[in-house]
DNA sequence: TTTAATAATTGGAACGTTCCAATTCAGTCA
DNA sequence: TGACTGAATTGGAACGTTCCAATTATTAAA
């Protein structure tokens, strides 16, 4: 009986019309008789019909593969996980679905995955770019002309869309956050040298120093990995220079959980002997202790856009290349000191 | 020039082979010979071929094509996200993709996901139901013969795989740990009762209700919506009853957190006045303060075994529906009072 | 040298759909 | 009635691959 798998020609013969007609009941075309499209449909519901989409992909041949490539560099990391989401969201209900996978900042596997999905035939991209992800891994791709727009990390030098947030504007509303509450010494720590993001969120502290007309001290710069144990190593750099800060913004959340710990271990208390502020507002921020001040991102809508500006122009067929800078906000805690009366950073100066 | 992509035929004429070398050579056939294979993929590399999984499908008509389907109920939970990444890793080193949708929980966007991703001809599913899936939503899938293993909630009556954590033990040994740090009156809060994961949770605390000789005291189960709020809304209701319980084991970490709330809002601490165990060990769940006393179960891993259950069942054309349940253990912190020396249960029994 | 066996290679059909050009079918108009 | 319309339907070719049976090239045995 189940022979093998229900095709628009088994549903021709059972309805009595020829498969081309099966074929336009199935795209909706307007040319058919609407008793024909009913009779059809129901023989398609009673037969169990399962449209085949690999089939009708080869015939079109183009990029109306309703498939689009979602490539994050960190599933587990609930950012990117609600970035995942958010493209979701809108990609689903434009009828797409999602091909989701995760490079755990793998080069190597970023660039398997992406071959893969290539062979799938997705009609677009969104990337995440794993850590150093150069343009030439996206060359490909763009010369294909399938869509991409990379999002949270730009690629330098690619011909790609990009969402990312205003990394540059975030810093700077963070320190002069800092300088309302009377510090002039802040310091900026964590994070790579050699990423986009670092590149991005340190140009706003020394825009924001300048502007501020704080000390231009170079030794308040102190990189490390933007991880809680390289936050925890910065600091402890920062405390021992000779004209020690008063505060930091941190490269993210990450790292100000480690700077406040390494505070604790100088026994200092974030919040009251030494002002934190972090990057990106993870989940944890809000219930940790003290709470984290930070600059809040939308992941989720970051993907959403993301994805609004992948589905333009897959559907514009080819489209230039466009930047969007996602906004961001301060979200004032406890961390930097704001919420008990007296701003310590001018006690100390 | 780029006339179209470029096919088999295309690295054919070039390589002057036949096609069916090209193919062979694609899948690695023994068959060609090595001068040849050389040739063609050099020619391969050299015009920037890309294989088109979508026409070898249509033509091996099977489960071959390497997709699997990943649905699960919730990936803005970490919980969920975790399990994503296990299946991702099995599933990308055994030459699959995974094909990842959301579905918040809701069932409708359950049906449409699984139906899009039966149009693609994944060769298999994992799925983590959203609540209130009944079998009848996997019938078809497992009349076509795609093998559907179900993670982390069982579908009741569904001929599917399964991998589930050991529900019933985990709130067993929570039970027994109370119990051994001398509390009597332990209560079971939150989680909505008409859910498999509730039913085998609640099972695990009746059975050592009854070993440990407690009261079988039905005011001491209260079920509430299996969140943060939802928990301090069930400690208020178990707190107001005649003989208080004097701990609980919650169903699972948002609830456990839920009912520190509302400890503290009675001006109890969790961990001194009260003791609490959650279930899950989410990741704030070590940070918090104080830390939560929870059975841990491994997202990831249970990913994994699904995956490779999956895989398995995958190759093997078709296999018995297997039950795996993974084991947990107890991790003990804070909130269950242990940590001070005194163990506060016995004081007041 | 012929024959048999093995190793490589090959053309064509098939997979399930869409598209195109062509056809049939009712009506309508002169 | 016959030519003309527009609406509805249709058969076949095409998409890029795999598979099968058949063919050719190579080597070993007789």
């Amino acid at each position: 009986m189940t022979k093998g798998r229900v095709t628009v020609i088994d549903i021709a013969k059972a309805a009595g019309v020829s498969k081309s007609t099966v074929s336009l009941v199935l795209q909706g075309s307007p040319l058919v008789n609407d008793g024909t499209r009913a009779k059809v449909n129901a023989v398609m519901r009673e037969l169990g019909y399962v449209y085949n989409r690999g089939a009708a992909n080869l015939r079109q041949s183009g990029s109306k593969s309703k498939i689009i490539g979602v490539v994050v560099n960190d599933l587990t990391n609930g950012f990117f996980a609600e970035l995942a989401v958010g493209v979701d969201m809108v990609v689903q209900s434009a009828g797409f679905v999602q091909f989701l996978s995760n490079t755990s900042e793998n080069l190597d596997r970023q660039r398997e995955v992406i071959a893969s999905m290539r062979e799938h035939g997705i009609s677009g991209l969104i990337l995440s770019p794993a850590r150093a992800t150069e343009a030439a891994d996206l060359k490909p791709l763009i010369a294909a002309g399938i869509p991409v727009v990379v999002a949270v990390r730009n690629v330098p030098g690619a011909k790609a869309s990009s969402v990312v947030s205003d990394n540059r504007e975030g810093v700077v509303v963070g320190v002069e956050h800092l300088v309302s509450l009377g510090h002039r010494r802040i310091a900026f720590l964590g994070g790579f040298r050699d990423t986009a993001v670092f590149d991005e969120r340190l140009a706003g502290y020394r825009a924001a120093a300048a502007v501020c007309g704080l000390d231009a001290d170079e030794d308040l710069i102190v990189d490390s990995p933007p991880s809680r144990a390289g936050g925890a190593e910065a600091i402890e750099r920062a405390l021992s220079i000779g004209n020690r800060p008063t505060a930091a913004v941190c490269f993210n959340d990450a790292v100000a959980f480690g700077v406040c710990d390494g505070l604790r271990a100088r026994k200092l208390e974030p919040g009251r002997d030494f002002a934190v502020v972090g990057f990106d507002d993870v989940i944890e921020a809000k219930t940790a202790v003290p709470a984290l001040t930070t600059i809040s991102v939308d992941p989720q809508g970051i993907g959403r856009r993301a994805a609004q500006l992948l589905l333009k122009q897959i559907s514009a067929g080819k489209a230039e290349a466009e930047a969007i800078v996602s906004s961001v906000r301060l979200v004032v805690r406890e961390t930097c000191g704001a919420a008990n009366g007296s701003p310590l950073g001018r006690t100390q100066a």
